[in-house]
DNA sequence: TCTGGGGTCCTGCTGCTT
DNA sequence: TCTGAAGCAGCAGGACCC
């Protein structure tokens, strides 16, 4: 769900545009995870829906309807139940969209195997290879259209273009359940009558530095000298913005996505003060962290913590450790020493995050028979966790200090902590 | 109005090594 | 032995994306 909606630029002609070149297709899902959720609850189809839950969270994703009243994502859900009362409220079916969104990547695998998915709603293809068993980029555009509505009861939009984030705009601007083809003589004019928040990379902050330097358009952007955006914005993104509002994207469509971290964290119900409690979230984070690690079979370096207070004001602290680690006591350890050394008397917290950082294959991290016996225990102990897990359901093992023993287990089975 | 959770990337600062 | 410069790694914060 793109958080800003462009309107299409006229075009100054009625003929079908000219695809030639236009090798790289963006394809977005039309309110992905609000649409997905619809699919088993058909009597709201056509109604206002907002995905989304929790006293403390943020819309996942509106129906169309939804959005007539102004709610978008993103936005906090007491704002949007405010703007639009009658809407229903859904809470998200994570495991649903994760099953429609690798059916849909296999659609487009069997278009091209030069795909690069960017979340589970939307990927870039390159079908340079695929134009002469299927048609023109238009054409096969529409066909994935048309093969994700059938297949999947859900519709998504295309952009099609000579670069990927020319595409990335066009499929924003067909939305929903459109396609637009940018030609290959019309980038430049294209991106230059755009306002300079539809350049990826510009958000609230970006914007606000442009326009206090006059700049409303790409085109704007485009007649300033690179010294004097390098100068407001930073050496990278005075560059990247000045490429982009010349239509210059030379970035291909990677098959191969490397994860650089891999981190969770928690926004409390209610802000918490109680260093024991805080800990106790650590654990359960890092626990979650290391099982992820496991399970991508790579192991991390630095530990990194994430701590919000209940002001909103963010901190992060981190620690490299001498060798790499998937355990989930070495993060544990990590995690609470460095919360420790902050050394906050009852603060009110609202959010704590543990992340891991300079990932490295298991293969190559140099972790057996060069760390000690007690951390080999540990792996033990996690590797037994992980196949229990894989064989009771995740959570059914947990360390001792997170079972809630104010309730009976929800589990006939019992729990083996 | 009151801000999730998963990430990536950039910038500036600091301290270490050469 | 001391000092300054340059390069680099680590860290912290922030902006941005979906």
């Amino acid at each position: 769900m793109s958080r800003r909606q462009f309107s299409l630029p006229e075009r100054s002609s009625s003929e079908p545009p000219d695809d030639t070149g236009c090798t790289i297709l963006h394809v977005d899902m039309d309110a992905f995870y609000a649409s997905a959720t619809l699919l088993s609850h058909p009597e709201l189809v056509g109604t206002p829906v907002i995905i989304g839950g929790g006293n403390r969270g943020v819309v996942l994703s509106a129906t169309y309807e939804a959005r007539r009243f102004g709610v978008t994502s993103a936005m906090p859900m007491t704002r949007a139940r405010r703007l639009c009362p009658q809407a229903t409220v859904l809470p998200p079916e994570h495991g649903l969209y994760a099953a429609i969104s690798s059916a849909v990547m296999e659609t487009f695998r069997s278009v091209t195997p030069e795909i690069e998915p960017l979340s589970l709603d939307e990927a870039f293809l390159d079908v340079s290879g695929a134009v002469r068993r299927l048609g023109s980029p238009a054409t096969i555009g529409a066909l994935i259209r048309d093969t994700v509505h059938d297949e999947q009861g859900i519709t998504c939009s295309v952009g099609v273009a000579p670069t990927k984030f020319v595409a990335k705009i066009a499929s924003g601007l067909a939305k929903p359940d459109g396609m637009v083809v940018v030609p290959r003589d019309e980038v430049i004019s294209f991106v230059q009558q755009l306002p300079v928040a539809a350049l990826w990379g510009v958000g609230e902050r970006t914007e606000e530095q442009l326009t206090r330097l006059g700049l409303r358009t790409v085109g704007d952007i485009a007649h300033t000298p690179l010294p004097t955006l390098v100068r407001g914005l930073g050496e990278a993104t005075g560059q990247h913005l000045h490429a982009l509002s010349w239509g210059r994207d030379p970035r291909p469509v990677e098959r191969e996505h490397r994860e650089k971290s891999i981190g969770a964290d928690e926004t409390f119900e209610y802000d918490i003060d109680d260093p024991r409690e805080i800990h106790r979230r650590l654990l359960r984070l890092s626990d979650k962290v290391a099982a992820r690690l496991r399970s991508a079979r790579l192991t991390g370096r630095t530990v990194s913590i994430k701590v919000r207070f209940a002001d909103f004001t963010t901190i992060t602290r981190a620690r490299t450790l001498r060798e790499p680690t998937d355990t989930s006591r070495a993060i544990y350890e990590t995690a609470t020493g460095l919360f420790d050394a902050l050394g906050l008397q009852r603060a009110r917290i609202r959010l704590v995050g543990v992340r891991m950082e300079k990932l490295v294959g298991l293969e190559a991290a140099p972790i057996q028979g060069m760390l000690g016996e007690s951390e080999h225990g540990w792996r033990e102990a996690d590797r037994a966790v992980d196949r229990a897990s894989a064989r009771f359901g995740a959570g059914s093992v947990r360390p001792a200090s997170l079972i809630d023993t104010s309730r009976p287990s929800a589990r006939g089975d019992g729990d083996l902590s």
